[in-house]
DNA sequence: TCCCGTTTTCCACATTGTGAAAAACCTTTT
DNA sequence: AAAAGGTTTTTCACAATGTGGAAAACGGGA
């Protein structure tokens, strides 16, 4: 009779009310949630008692109508917390690194500097010079600017400001000019590229990733020698990083750029 | 021996142990969670099973941990949906952060606790602490004083006097004539200080927002390092922060104070 | 291979959750 | 002002349900 892959009934029925609850979003009362959940009036409330004991369930005694609580809340935070992007990200770059043939990257800001967090590498024999863990100057990296690119010209300019242009290579960004200039041009294209402003032979292509709060929060990018990553391939590559960015931009909830 | 103010235990324990799931950022084996909330290891299995067939905890086979389910943070969404003023507050939040270049804040009173709703990180090295859906006592906080401060002085001791003045620092508010003497302050600087009263070394500049009723609904603060956040600008932040707060509650509707 | 520390399943037992019904509240109606 | 109809709470006897010890199934190391 009895089934225990059915779990433990009151537990059971006490998620279903949470549930519920969520489901409206002006509260609901005790005889309805019973009502809906198909449970007696008293088992209802009973249950609804022990969940606002713990603040996961909320009572409005003015109005006698039910709400999720600020413990629910609490916990369901922790979910999107534990998202440390690499996890998900990482199936994101490996098809990236299969249709490109080249290193695929994830990358955050982390106080003026971009931080490679996560990397897939490329099959070709020359694999890419910089390491995970790795930090580049801002202003030198492809995902570096292509994070930036979303922030307002007075941020961009705060910015520089604090972190400076340090060159690395005869190609880096020189003067703020420089930088507006390539700012406009990565907001044109949807991409950002770094043509050897890094590394002396090195391109990437990149493309930031957004938060549920409509932040750039981690980006994208595709690595590889300049005599590989030609002029004539730069579009293609630019559009399959925009893809992957906006298909991680999605697995994490957030809303990709229009 | 049975107390039915206990509420339902199995239902309790179960709450119990999700609780203690959001507080590990890397996940639990069932024998840790056992130990932790002092369950024997076969009922908490079976608890947590039922939590994952509804979603709320998730189980990881290849490492056996257990985590914080999706449904979860479904549920606990509804929470913030319900209190829709984040939406509206972003914006303002990241100007915020932008001009003072630390960590903005949005937090609600509910139940004794002031709940951080959302939150827009400061771009330096060093964080907030504090995390979504975090909740600390309402006189430890500077968003939780600065919506107190707007109720009459019976209203704050009836508080006082449910909620107890829980110190979580060495220069936390420990009685109520030190709780009224810094209410006093805040009404006369137009802003609330939580100086190291909840985390030593984190400071926090909250003001209140109104709602079109006339009432202190949530508040807006910016946080950061004491070592940054210095006396000298103070004053400058909490103008800041004050205009923001002016500025959120126009937007929602409502009248700032004179 | 065997062992140790897990996780998972099983099962007899009584603790614990259950729901009908009654009590305590409210508004609204007469 | 009292009665009626809708709630939300509380109570209580009963047995269904949840419990935890112990045993079984894993799953890596030696």
């Amino acid at each position: 009779m009895k089934n225990p892959k059915d779990g433990v009934q009151s537990v059971s029925r006490a998620l279903t009310l949470l549930q519920e609850l969520a489901r409206s979003d002006d509260g609901l009362r005790v005889s309805d949630l019973a009502r809906s959940t198909g449970l007696a009036v008293s088992t209802a409330h009973r249950l609804l008692t022990t969940l606002e004991q713990h603040g996961f369930a909320q009572f409005e005694p003015e109005t006698t109508l039910w709400h999720v609580g600020r413990e629910a809340f609490a916990v369901g935070s922790a979910f999107g917390r534990r998202r440390n992007f690499v996890a998900p990200a990482l199936p994101f770059l490996k098809r990236l690194r299969d249709v490109t043939r080249e290193t695929a990257n994830l990358g955050i800001l982390d106080d003026k500097q971009l931080v490679t967090i996560s990397q897939v590498e490329s099959r070709e024999i020359m694999r890419a010079i910089s390491n995970p863990g790795g930090q580049v100057p801002v202003f030198c990296s492809g995902m570096g600017k292509a994070i930036v690119a979303t922030w307002s010209d007075d941020a961009i300019a705060a910015l520089a400001d604090q972190a400076g242009l340090p060159p690395m290579t005869t190609k880096s960004l020189r003067n703020m000019d420089a930088v507006f200039e390539d700012i406009q041009l990565t907001r044109q294209r949807g991409y950002a590229l770094d043509d050897e402003e890094h590394v002396t032979g090195l391109r990437c292509v990149a493309a930031e990733v957004w938060s549920p709060q409509g932040e750039a929060v981690c980006a994208i990018s595709v690595s590889g020698l300049a005599a590989r990553l030609t002029d004539a391939r730069l579009d293609t590559i630019g559009a399959q990083v925009r893809k992957a960015a906006n298909e991680l931009t999605l697995r994490l909830g957030g809303t990709p750029p229009v």
